[in-house]
DNA sequence: AACGTAGCCAACCGCAAAACT
DNA sequence: TAGTTTTGCGGTTGGCTACGT
């Protein structure tokens, strides 16, 4: 597939930004929005291509954007993210208000990765020169080239390369009457997630590839944890389970068929109030279980 | 003070999928 | 439907800084 380059390379400014250059783009989004970024240099007057642009404005300049330290709480949740979502980074970066792609990429690999890797595997501390060591990682390990942590957290594979599942079929029983059966955002709310759970037996989903039905086979528990947890969570001891009456599990295509139970901690035990503030300690149901992949 | 090494992080690169024609 | 363009992603690089010798 033919693919030109997303901007000539030549007399175009690389490296570091100046403050100008930030002003001038800011300026000029703030105007006329993002998006086309492959004109966006040309119509600002910057000399950087477009990707550079988007990079500069999604990692740096966005209004948004949380800058400065990465609270333990963020940290706690970045490291079970991981062990979740292996190396995809924009989807934890999304779970993550006001942090980006970027910024979690690099404090996962200057501190986190080493404090995610387990004990026994450590390498020994410094060898060569122990009294160089900077605390921070051990300076056996190299700088960018390491074997992917992933492999040696990982129970087993996973995807690195984000995908999408743009279509989803949903029985028109799940569905509240009127509601579109194709659709790219489906709420399914259960007032009792067993039944939940039988309807997810019953799901019918458009992989698009066999990969993606493989592993969605494979990752069937997935579904099914979810549900396990809330049931044994709320069972009185009698044989009675409880649950709310808004469960709501929502798929998040872009982010695989693995994700409903990550929206469901957001959705149904974790988020409180308009303002969604995340109550980390909920998600500890979810991420400490010895069947989670 | 000078040098070497490690850590941090912004920026770049190449690829793949989505969107468009 | 096929070809092309745009966008977004994860991996990697390289400059700057802090620290140790």
């Amino acid at each position: 597939m033919g693919r030109s380059p997303c901007c000539s390379k030549e007399g175009l400014n690389r490296g570091a930004w100046t403050s100008l250059e930030d002003k001038i783009l800011t300026a000029y989004i703030k105007a006329h929005g993002e998006g086309k970024w492959r004109n966006l240099p040309k119509r600002a007057g910057l000399k950087r291509c477009g990707k550079s642009c988007r990079l500069r404005w999604l990692n740096y300049l966005r209004p948004d954007i949380k800058r400065g330290n990465i609270s333990h709480d963020e940290e706690e949740l970045i490291i079970r993210l991981h062990k979740l979502l292996g190396n995809r980074w924009s989807l934890i970066a999304g779970r993550l208000p006001g942090r980006t792609d970027n910024e979690i990429k690099n404090y996962w690999n200057t501190t986190l990765r080493k404090r995610a890797r387990p004990q026994s595997s450590l390498p020994p501390s410094n060898k060569s020169h122990p009294s160089k060591s900077r605390v921070k990682r051990p300076a056996t390990e190299s700088k960018t080239t390491d074997p992917p942590l992933a492999a040696a957290t990982q129970p087993q594979p996973i995807r690195t390369k984000a995908f999408k599942c743009t279509k989803v079929l949903v029985p028109a029983a799940l569905l509240p009457p009127n509601e579109n059966h194709l659709t790219d955002s489906t709420t399914i709310n259960s007032a009792h997630p067993q039944a939940h759970q039988n309807r997810f037996d019953n799901l019918k989903v458009d992989y698009g590839n066999e990969e993606l039905h493989a592993t969605f086979s494979r990752d069937a528990n997935f579904y099914h944890f979810g549900c396990d947890e809330v049931q044994a969570s709320n069972d009185d001891g009698k044989g009675n389970c409880s649950y709310g009456n808004n469960f709501s599990m929502v798929f998040d295509h872009s982010m695989g068929l693995d994700e409903p139970t990550l929206e469901d901690w957001a959705t149904y035990n974790c988020l409180e109030g308009d303002n969604a503030t995340i109550d980390l300690g909920s998600l500890a149901f979810l991420l400490d279980s010895e069947g989670w992949p």
